[in-house]
Order: C-alpha cells, then sequence, then structure tokens
DNA sequence: AAACTCACTTCCAATATTGAATTGACTTGC
DNA sequence: GCAAGTCAATTCAATATTGGAAGTGAGTTT
C-alpha cells in the first residue's frame, strides 16, 4: 500500500494523516494559527522550499482546509487562510505543541496560549466531554462500532 | 533547510512535527493505542512496508517514545510498547480522530473512545486548564516569550 | 528604465519509499 | 528427523518524492 491509498481508509486518524499528518503541512499549519497568511512568510518561517510550499498549498486548497483568496488586485496578490475546516485542526498543533513543550524542552516554551475567555495562560488539555475529567491513554479504551471489528480480527485490509 | 533540522528548531512544534510528524509514524501510534505490539500486526494494520517499519521503529525507540523488549527468549523475540513519553502522544491521535470523524467521514465512527473513569462514551475535546471551558482555534491567542519575539519579527530562522 | 516584490513554476540531482525476495533463528506438524 | 511455518527483520532494484537553485511574469518603486 502506498500513502495515497490512506485516504480511502475506514480508519479516520489514516484519513486525517492522509490530509494533514505530513512534516511540511504540520508547520503551515502552525503558520496558519499563528498569523501567517502569505507565500513568502510561509517560506520564511517555515524554510521550505517554495516548490513543496506551493504543492501542500493547493493540495490543502484543494481538500478545502484553506482558502485562496485575493487581497489586492493590481497587482493580483493572493493570500491563505484557514476555513472551518481547517480551523477545527488547532487540537492537533496545540496537542504537539503541549508534548513538544514538556518533552523536547528544556525551560519555558518559547509560545504561550492565552484562553480569551478567561484571560489566563492555558495548558490545554483533554478531557472527557462526559465528565469534564482530564484524560489520557491510560482512561481511555477503544471500542470498534459495527462489523468494523471483523477487519481488526483478521489480517485482510489496513482499515 | 531539510526536514532533519526540524528537532533543532525552538518551536516545539517543530520538534514535534520532527519526531513524529509524519505519515507511518502517525499510523503506528494508531496501532500502538489500539494495542498493537509486534512487528507482523504492524505491517498488517498500516499495510506499510517491512522496511519502512524497521526504521521508523528504530527512530521511535532511539528518542525513547517507543521500547523494545524480549516477550520471548527461544525463539527471541521482540515486541514494541510505548513509553511514557510515548503514552503521552495519545491526545495528537486522538485529536486528528476527532478531526476525520468530523469532517472526513459520513455516518457512525468506526472507533468510539470510552473513557474508563466514568464509562461513557466520550468526544475528547480540549480545555482550558484555567478554567474548564472547551477552547478552540478563535479562543486562543498566542504569546511569544522572551526574545523570541524577535525571530519572528525579522526574516530570520524558520523558529 | 533598472531594480525590486510577490507568487509562483521548472529543472534536476539527491533522497526516500515501495514491493518483492531473502535471511536466519527457531518451532510445529507429520 | 525433516519439511513447512513463524517472526523479525534486511537487501535490492524500480519508482516516487524532495530540496535547492534558478527562472518567470505581472506589476511597483526609485
Amino acid at each position: 500500500m502506498s500513502r495515497a491509498d490512506l485516504s480511502s481508509s475506514a480508519c479516520t486518524v489514516a484519513r486525517a494523516v492522509a490530509a494533514v499528518g505530513d512534516e511540511w503541512t504540520l508547520l503551515i499549519l502552525r503558520e496558519m494559527f499563528l498569523g501567517t497568511r502569505r507565500f513568502d512568510d510561509f517560506l520564511r518561517q517555515t524554510g521550505m522550499s517554495s516548490h513543496l510550499l506551493s504543492r501542500r498549498l493547493k493540495k490543502l486548497v484543494a481538500l478545502g482546509i484553506v482558502r485562496r483568496s485575493a487581497y489586492s488586485e493590481r497587482p493580483l496578490r493572493h493570500e491563505y487562510s484557514l476555513t472551518g475546516m481547517g480551523q477545527d485542526l488547532w487540537p492537533i498543533i496545540v496537542a504537539m505543541k503541549q508534548w513538544g513543550d514538556r518533552w523536547l524542552l528544556d525551560g519555558v516554551p518559547p509560545v504561550q496560549i492565552v484562553h480569551k475567555g478567561c484571560e489566563s495562560v492555558t495548558q490545554p488539555q483533554m478531557t472527557c466531554s462526559e465528565c469534564g475529567e482530564p484524560m489520557g491513554a491510560r482512561d481511555a479504551r477503544a471500542r470498534l462500532t459495527r462489523d468494523f471489528s471483523a477487519v481488526r480480527e483478521g489480517s485482510a485490509d489496513p482499515a
């Protein structure tokens, strides 16, 4: 199986991975959440090649994650911004930041997140939607729905 | 800049991306959280080539995310499991699942998460550590700490 | 009118990935 | 006791992707 096939997997993690699960795409998203909009700024802030940036942006636009719009006629200039679908990727980037801050860094994280609601510096965490408690890997159990369980018993389709 | 340099970036998102931000690594992690431990099972469940699986597992072990241990002497057999550092990646995979469930799927998600604490099917969400409210991109503001802000003003180092 | 900006595209060498075959230590079935 | 099977890889050639540098073209500034 090649990477291109992931998007048709039944597993929604695999589909998400196919959409945004590569190094440069994740960095582009980080920049989007920091407010970067322009091609050249993405280049500067991520250090990627323009070739790749161009391709990644096209893909993100095609998927509906990013919107391309003109911010100036004459000269015609475009900027890139997140759609609703793209904004919803925030927890993924934040989860990466939290993990990186904890495990890959000594000292003070270079970026802090302020919650607009309460105006405090926050350490966003995953919580249970039902009881509101913070949760991690040990507090969770996966349950397969429907006939999907058959897939994971046998040695068939990667799901 | 090449992808290899990301790990030395000041940005902890970039560092996290360098560690686990590629397609196959993310799928390996998904499998780990579903309980997969053995080489062959990773192959079957992810559909990746054994060559790559071998390389990715080595990298994860080197980073301290995965532990390789013998589950049988004679024949000598090894299994792979998550370290504490690896367990902490759970929010990233869950965030991807939540996004995939919402935006890339019609119908019922193939996997549900049960919170062991309250025994209900949960939709884990990011919340503010200070006030407990659920939060998303629009509820957050990034604040650069220290002299790190200089980096983002100029056109220098990708941060 | 020369230099510059922005948003790309083209080219090609270097690198990474795929898929199939192979290895080797051991176990199981007959 | 010996052929077939299992597990955890490694090797190799074909293919695909990437990185870096250079180029493009519409328009603007000096």
